[in-house]
DNA sequence: CATGAATGAGCTTTCATTCAT
DNA sequence: CATGAATGAAAGCTCATTCAT
C-alpha cells in the first residue's frame, strides 16, 4: 500500500521508535516534562546534547523548536490517518473502526507528544496556533464526516453525531494520559476495548 | 444530610459560580489561561486586582498558591463525590451512577480547575506533588471500589474492573476539555448521554 | 528674564555641574567612554551604583536610555539658546554672537554630552532618531534664521547663507571634541578666538 | 615627483574611487553605518559578499580589520599631505595652504573613513589605539610645525598658533561631517571658502 | 575561499521575591 | 493592604570565533 503523501510511515498500524531529530526528541523529552515555559534552554541544550547555541544553529528561536514539534506530530497523526482509511473497506464501519483504531494506537504509541501538544497548545503564539489548529481540525473533519456519514446510511446511529465525534476524539486523545506501555495490558487488549466502547457510542452493537 | 468534612458545598449536583478569595480567583484565570511557569507574578496580582506585595501578604510563594488553589479544588471534588455516595440508594448501580454523575456534575462545571490541576500537576513541587497526588488518589480510589464491588456483586460487569475504573475517570476528566457551558447541550443532555457511555462500559445495559 | 520653557536652567550663560538622574549619569559616563553598542548592561550599572534590574525599573531599556540622555541634552541646548536670544539686543549682529556664544559655551561644558549625542545618533532606533533628529534641526534653524536675516539687512556678508550657518555649527560641534576644561585656556579666552573665527565666516569685521 | 613611502598615490589632488580589499570595503561601509560594536561579523561578511569563515582567513579577529582599515585610512592621508608639502613652494604661506587644502580634500573624499577613525578611536584595543593615536599625531603635528614657522617668520599672526592649528585640524575633520559629494557645492568652491576661513585663523588676509 | 555545525562567554532582559514607607 | 525601589538568579538569545569538510 502506498500513500501520495509522504514516505515516512511506512504502514499505519506499525510503529517503530519514533525518529527525531536530536533538537526535538530533546524537546519532546523537556516539554514534556516540565511544559514549555518549564523548560530553559538550557535544559532543552543539555537533553539534546549540545550546546544552547547550537540550538540556535537549527532554530530561531524556543518558540519554533515547540511549533515544529506539534506540526511534526500532527502531521503523523494525519498521515496514518488518511492511510487507515486508504486501507479500509470502504463500508462506514470499517472506515469508522480504522479511524478510531488509528487515533487509539496513535495515542499509545506518541502518549508524549500528544498530549504535550494538548497541554501546550496555549505555548504557541497566534500565528503559530492558527496553523495548529487548521491541522488539527482537519484530522477532527475526518472522524466527523465518517460518523455523520455512517449515520445518514443507517450504519451507524446517535442523534447527536457531532457530539458523539467529539467524544470518540478525547476518549482516544485520552488514553495518552494514563496507557503505559509497559502496564499490564497489550496494545491489542486495549484497543479491543476501546474500539468496543466508542462503537457503543455510535450505536454499533 | 451531613458530612463530617466542611460545610461549604450545600448540595452536590448544585454549583453556584466558584467562590474564590481573589488570589485564587486570579491563579485560577492566570494560570488556567497561559500555565503557572508562563503566568508572573505581575499579571497574577493584575488579574486579583491587587498589588505584587499584596499577593505576598497572603502567601509565601506562587508555589504555594498554586498548591492551595489545586487543593482547593481537589477538596471540592472530593467532598461532592462523598455527598454524592453518601444520598445514593446503598446498591452497586445506584452509587456507581451517582459517584459518575458528580464526577462528570464536576468536570462540567469547574472546568478551568479540572483542566488546571490536570495539566500543572508537574509543576508543583516534589512534596506538594506528593500530598496532592495522595488526595487525588482517594478520589479513584472511590471509583475503583465501587466498581470492583459491582462487579463482585454481580450488578456490574466487566473483566477488567481496574481499566475500566481508570477509563472512566478518564472519560470524565475529558469532559472538561471540551464542554463549554454556553454551547447547544445542556448539562443533563451531556449527563444522560455520558452515564449512559460509562454504565456500557461496565457492563450496564 | 525670563523663559516660558521649563526652569532648570538659571542664566544660559552659567554652568553647573551638569545634575543627571544617577541612571542618566552613568549612561554619560559609559556610552561616551565606550560608546552605546561597547557599553553592557552590567557595566551602566555599575556605573550608576545600582543593580542591573534597579535599572530597569526606571527604564524599559538601554534604548530608552539613550534616546532620553540624549533628549535631556538637546533640549538644554534649546533652551540655553532660547534664552541667549531673548536677553540679546534685536539686532542682526547681537542675535548672532549671543548665539554662537551659547553654541561655543554649550559645547565647551557639555563637551561629553553633545559627542555622545553625535556619535550615537546612529544608535537610536529609527522612530527615536526621527524625534531627536527634529529636535536638532530646531536648534540648526535658529542660527539659519538669524544668519539670513542679517545678510538680508546687510548686517552680516555671505554669498552663501546656508553654507556658513552649517560650517558655524560645525565649528562649535567640533570644539567639543578638543576642549578640556583642565587646559590652558580660559572659556573666555577661547569664546573671543571662536567669535572672531565665526564672525569672520559671516563678513563681519 | 616621488615619495618614498608608498606608491598608491599618484596626485595628492586627485582622488579615485577608493580602492580597498572586499574586507576593508565592507568594514567600512558596516563599521560606518552601525559603528563597530554594533556590527556583527556576519553582516561584515555579508557586505564583503563572503562567508563568515572567509573573513577569518583574512583577518584572524574582528579587531584586526578595524585597525587595519583605520591604518590605511590614516597612512593615505598622511602619504597625501607629504605629497602636498613637498610639492608647493617652500614658503610658509603656500606650505600652509597646501596642507589645508590637502586635509580639507580628503576629509571631503573620504569622508566615511575619516569619520570612522574619529569615531572608533575608542574601539580600538590599547596597543592598537597607542600605534594609531601615534601615527595621528604625525599628521597633527605636520601642520603645527607649518604654523609655528609661518609665525615665527612674520608671514602668518596668531597669538596661539597651538590652538590655532588644532582649530584648523578640527574643522577641516569637521567637514567630514557633513559635506555631500551629491551636494549643491563643488569641492572647488567649498574649498576656496574653507581655505579663506582657515587663512582668516592664522591672520593671513 | 564556501558550507555547516558548533561553542564559551556574554548579551539584554525578566523573574520571583523583598523591604521601607 | 498599596507604592516604589531594589536585587540575585536566571531566562532567551547572540556574539566572535573555530573546525571539519
Amino acid at each position: 500500500m502506498t500513500t501520495e503523501e509522504s514516505g515516512v510511515v511506512a504502514d499505519w498500524r506499525t510503529y517503530e521508535e519514533q525518529r527525531l531529530p536530536r533538537v526535538l526528541a530533546a524537546a519532546l523529552e523537556t516539554f514534556g516534562e516540565k511544559g514549555y515555559h518549564g523548560t530553559t534552554t538550557r535544559q532543552l541544550a543539555e537533553a539534546a546534547g549540545m550546546s544552547v547555541p547550537g540550538i540556535y544553529h537549527h532554530y530561531a528561536s524556543k518558540q519554533d523548536i515547540l511549533f515544529d514539534l506539534m506540526m511534526v506530530i500532527i502531521d503523523e497523526l494525519i498521515e496514518r490517518s488518511q492511510q487507515a482509511l486508504a486501507s479500509a473497506e470502504d463500508t462506514p464501519r470499517a472506515q469508522f473502526d480504522a479511524l478510531v483504531e488509528s487515533l487509539l494506537r496513535f495515542h499509545m504509541h506518541r502518549r508524549r507528544g500528544a498530549m504535550l501538544s494538548t497541554s501546550e497548545l496555549r505555548s504557541l503564539e497566534p500565528e503559530n496556533r492558527a496553523r495548529y489548529v487548521a491541522r488539527r481540525d482537519e484530522q477532527q473533519r475526518m472522524l466527523d464526516r465518517i460518523v455523520l456519514a455512517g449515520v445518514e446510511s443507517g450504519a451507524l446511529s446517535t442523534p447527536y453525531p457531532a457530539d458523539a465525534s467529539r467524544a470518540i476524539a478525547s476518549l482516544c486523545v485520552g488514553v495518552a494520559s494514563w496507557y503505559r506501555p509497559d502496564g499490564q495490558y497489550s496494545v491489542d487488549t486495549l484497543l479491543t476495548r476501546f474500539l468496543a466502547i466508542t462503537e457503543s457510542i455510535v450505536g454499533i452493537r
